[in-house]
DNA sequence: TTCAATGCAAAAGTTTTGCACCTCT
DNA sequence: AGAGGTGCAAAACTTTTGCATTGAA
């Protein structure tokens, strides 16, 4: 994948295997995983991966704004390679983490910043609920 | 403070010093404390009150939905006492998390819910920045 | 009196750190 | 060659759990 090569180099990282395998299976995946689940994922390609390498090479990326950290209230942090702000979906159901692009509830900070006293660099709008796979299992269950 | 044992007793729980002082210390305050913090606050008027309490108790707050948990990026999760929805601020200078009373941001899940393919049950909208005091405070120290 | 709550200590789970070795530039 | 990254194991931190004792009803 030269692309993440190239964009690792222009962020001053060095290019390493690892950080070449993170960075792409962020980009390919809507999951939005948590470090363990990169892990084992990336671990099946990659046997000499380590979670310690994960977790420093998601840090790195956190701070240089290639990823962006995700906290929905689970014990784990999750990340998406998506770094624009937008709103996420949490199924209560299965757990699913999903992108939300929906133009009247993204940059809310800025559509109603004179309403707040305080400079917003960045927000996070997460909605939890049922997704509609698991509310159709519902329904199939237990039909009205 | 007869009102909280009522309350506890109107949710089913067992009215105890520690969980009447739990829940006061929530209404009390503005600050959104940790598991850590009420224990550290409470343990001075409490001395006998454990660090293990703190947290069973919460999670039966939580559970009866007499408080809300907030999750705001921290390693531990900060609890209210207000728990109707309603969006918050944190400040990433001083680490402060306010309350945001704003309609416009409230129950958004409501008013968009047609473009929504999901069950909405409950959202949180969180705002990083600034807040007023420290940006005041920067441009004392470094002035335009 | 009885059942649940408390407090302690140990355990579990996530994330960080120290350090020797390896690898990219 | 040298700076920096990796992998391992240990440590740090937050939260949970097991269990004997205590306390509320």
């Amino acid at each position: 994948m030269k692309e993440t090569a190239q964009l690792l180099r222009e962020k001053g990282l060095k290019v390493t295997p690892q950080r070449i395998a993170v960075y792409n299976m962020l980009l390919h995946t809507h999951e939005h995983p948590n470090a363990e689940t990169i892990y084992r994922t990336l671990e099946v390609t990659n046997p000499t991966m380590s979670l310690a390498t994960v977790y420093k090479t998601l840090d790195y990326f956190k701070h240089l704004g290639l990823v962006q950290e995700l906290n929905v209230g689970e014990a784990s942090s999750r990340y998406d390679a998506t770094v624009k702000c937008h709103p996420h979906t949490v199924c209560t159901c299965c757990g699913a983490v999903a992108d939300l692009y929906c133009d009247a509830l993204t940059n809310l900070h800025e559509k109603y910043a004179d309403q707040l006293d305080f400079d917003v660099t960045c927000e996070q709008l997460i909605f939890y609920g049922t997704c509609s796979a698991c509310r159709s299992k519902e329904t199939e269950e237990s039909p009205a």
